[in-house]
DNA sequence: AATCTACCATACGTATCCGTATGGTTGTCA
DNA sequence: TGACAACCATACGGATACGTATGGTAGATT
């Protein structure tokens, strides 16, 4: 019945798990759907998983140390406060799966674990920013109002070239709002 | 088996149909709850309604009829287009159902019925804060821009105060950011 | 060559939805 | 008072999801 004759690892539930998930959302990332797309059925599933619960927990922490170790790599890519901000921004804003994985953990709060994650994603951001405000020679508190402030924009940002309303948001009009966004967020 | 004597509506349906979702979410909105909550089986529904799917057309007209009734409200309460910008601003931050009902449609675009709602949505925002500028002065193209910024800061902020994160916004956190953001909408 | 382990197929049980079919009750109106 | 309409209960069918039980196969190992 299969189609390759390699048998397939965790590693590749969770890749495909996480395509699905960026792409369908979480509804979308079922046992049997998946294992559909892999050409298998779900005895394999239950081979490598306990349940689904615990495919969701994986998947989690498995986007989750990505986007940690790819925000590592610019910290230490960009050393200065304000370029690496910048360059920060403009990767969580055009990275299409993590803008939508993230999208689609904002999406499902009412789950204790995506909600945790999420949590710490969004922590994750408004550090980012203020941390670079700080260096940027903000006070402590005003830099945490400024990261806000940024967040929300950037929020509002990825939401609103994600919902796909092409009449309003031709290709030069996003791109000329992001990079406002982008300027305002480096305006301190 | 009912506890009261009084028939329902359909309007009854869609009040509490409405407030679920505001709640809880379009999965929430079932047939078989929605009865139990209102102390009827499924047959009282399917008498008022074709299907689920009907009622959630028909639910999201009732809710774009109440946002749209206290916009043409707003806009005769406030004639000048900055007090009017400011107050429609802060209701449709601080109005709890009006917000987590349109973040509600945002989650759910896959669904063609809430996606047309949810695009009507955005553009009804979107050309209350363009509008507002044109008033104010702005070029149109300069003023659709800044609509784009205002509505980005306006939708993460009620995203942002949604989620529940308490360690993050405090009430007096909140109130500040909330104060920036319609600064920021303000300041052309 | 025999066996053992990793990996998978198949069949089944259960829960939860939506939707239908059908009949019962209650109030109103001729 | 008898019939009709509005409203609802009950019982069923079908779809889809999760999870379990059990047995099969292919390659590594001894």
């Amino acid at each position: 019945m299969r189609k390759s004759t390699s048998k397939l690892s965790k590693s590749d539930w969770l890749d495909e798990a996480l395509q699905v998930l960026a792409k369908s959302g979480f509804e979308a990332v079922a046992v049997e759907s998946l294992a559909r797309r892999l050409e298998v059925t779900k005895g394999s599933f239950y081979w490598h998983f306990k349940s689904r619960s615990e495919l969701i927990k994986l998947l989690l922490a498995f986007w989750e140390g990505i986007e940690e170790q790819y925000i590592d790599e610019y910290k230490q890519s960009y050393g200065g406060a304000r370029v690496f901000l910048k360059e920060i921004l403009k990767v969580l804003i055009s990275d299409q799966t993590n803008k939508r994985v993230f999208l689609q953990l904002s999406h499902h709060l009412s789950d204790e674990a995506i909600k945790s994650a999420y949590d710490r994603a969004v922590k994750r951001r408004l550090n980012l920013f203020s941390e670079a405000y700080v260096k940027m020679g903000m006070e402590k508190m005003q830099a945490k109002e400024k990261a806000l402030m940024t967040y929300c924009g950037y929020f509002g940002l990825i939401k609103l070239t994600d919902d796909g309303l092409e009449d309003v948001l031709t290709q030069e009009v996003e791109a000329r709002l992001i990079g406002r966004e982008i300027e305002f967020a480096l305006t301190i």
